[in-house]
DNA sequence: AGATTTGTATCGAAGAACGATACAGACGTA
DNA sequence: TACGTCTGTATCGTTCTTCGATACAAATCT
């Protein structure tokens, strides 16, 4: 399980805004202290979590147990060490359930995914990442149980390069250039140019594409979600193994049906 | 989208703990805030952020603007409002990757999911309630899409009286003391004493069982998982429809097999 | 047995958060 | 149009909270 968690591109570091007359240090602490735990493979003890969160031992021993009795931290097993409470993802449902994008699009890709009985992603644009917000799994076969929160990288998936589709070309140069352009796999492009080049194929198709670039085996089909703004807020992302498609009959079957159902949401925003 | 989820069953609200002397409030306050889109339906403004926490707007402001630049609020469609943002989805990750049991459960669930050919879902234990870590579908049908940190009660799922069913007798009738024993469906059962028989039944079975009792022409099994101190942790719960499936059925051709994939995963821990 | 960890507890000084107050723009209404 | 009320934003002095030092017992490692 361990082994599909990739390292997340880019995190937006803990910026604590020195200097700024309307920030909440103690808060930002608390949320400083939840951070610690990223990246991270295991419980963490106090001293840790003050290192990480770059605080005292002392201040992280009361901001710990504020958070521990109100559910945000729970020991770990055998009472060793600690970790993320369960509380935590009451926050998740409340950023997917008022999402904008989220609310109009779980009904069509739903719809979707009966169609095309392939896996079907919806992931958030971030900045310069793509959050997972759910994946709708479709046949026996599954490469691994996405978790939500998770993030790919923007460059190598399809979802991402329809994303950057819908950016002008000084932000996609912007992004390529804060990306790590890691080579997941031997098929990963990792030349800036080229991307570009798959990028301005994406604008012209109104989708993007992907074979086994980011995981082995897999074609993929991305679609981005443009807000009323005209700036993209996320991507719908079909995926299926090459064992059983190629990339052009994937695409000619898959392609169209995405399109409409991004369409769909869009219009709905 | 929205009619799918209903009320949390019992979540433990803001506890200041008053006279604390190890309390940060200022943390507290912050978490406060995000609490606040809590059972909320859209975008929050500054007025209503600081009568949900409970704090002024001057305090509201601030924290809000601390939570902005760290990306746990955003502003709100059309820039009206705030809205729970993107970074708490990084927390949930940590939540779900670091958790010991999803960490086992994982494998075993795909693999469960491989041969059952059902929905297949791990849910946590979290003092009154089962928190949903997530769903792994099947089949082309689905009832709908289940969001992490969706909050099921437990007295009358599957994987709810299966956890019953591992706790002492007094724990259980305190939850079902402190639970609303909401009529979901015609068939719920909302009688205190024949839940509880259902939970001696479950008990001798090693599963426990429920038709259509939280969701409409749903048959399910639950089974526990239990930590090393004996106390549950969790819950695996396989759904499957009435259509298709009679109880008995179901539960001839699913229960062994989730009884293996619960004791797999309990000896790992 | 000794040396580090762990988590917990207490306290006074320093400083940060509180809440009052003020302002401009958007919005809805009369 | 002019009004009132909402929005989000900005500034500031006093108070009360947070900081970090220090201490201690229990568990763990060496």
């Amino acid at each position: 399980m361990r082994s599909t968690l990739r390292a997340d591109p880019a995190v937006p570091l803990e910026a604590p805004a020195e200097n700024d007359p309307l920030y909440v240090r103690a808060a930002g602490r608390a949320l400083a202290v939840l951070s610690a735990f990223h990246h991270v493979d295991g419980p963490l003890s106090l001293s840790e979590i003050a290192k990480r969160a770059g605080i005292d031992r002392s201040a992280a021993q009361r901001i710990v147990h504020t958070l521990k009795v109100s559910g945000y931290l729970r020991r770990g097993p055998n009472n060793r060490g600690y970790l993320p409470g369960l509380r935590l993802l009451d926050h998740t449902l409340d950023v997917l359930r008022l999402d904008p994008l989220v609310q109009r699009a779980t009904p069509v890709l739903l719809e979707l995914r009966k169609t095309v009985r392939e896996r079907v992603d919806l992931s958030l644009f971030d900045e310069t990442r793509l959050v997972y917000a759910f994946r709708m799994q479709s046949k026996r076969e599954t490469f691994y149980a996405t978790l939500v929160g998770q993030s790919v990288p923007i460059f190598c998936t399809a979802g991402g390069r329809a994303i950057l589709a819908a950016l002008p070309d000084e932000r996609v140069v912007d992004i390529l250039r804060r990306s790590e352009l890691t080579a997941y796999t031997p098929n990963t492009i990792t030349n800036p140019d080229t991307i570009i080049e798959q990028v301005r194929d994406a604008r012209r198709n109104g989708f993007a594409t992907v074979r086994g670039e980011f995981l082995q085996g897999e074609v993929a089909v991305g679609v981005c979600i443009l807000g009323r703004d005209g700036l993209p807020l996320g991507a719908i992302h079909v995926g299926g193994s090459l064992a059983e498609w190629s990339l052009e009959e994937f695409v000619e079957k898959i392609a169209p049906l995405c399109i409409e159902a991004s369409q769909a949401i869009s219009n709905s925003l």
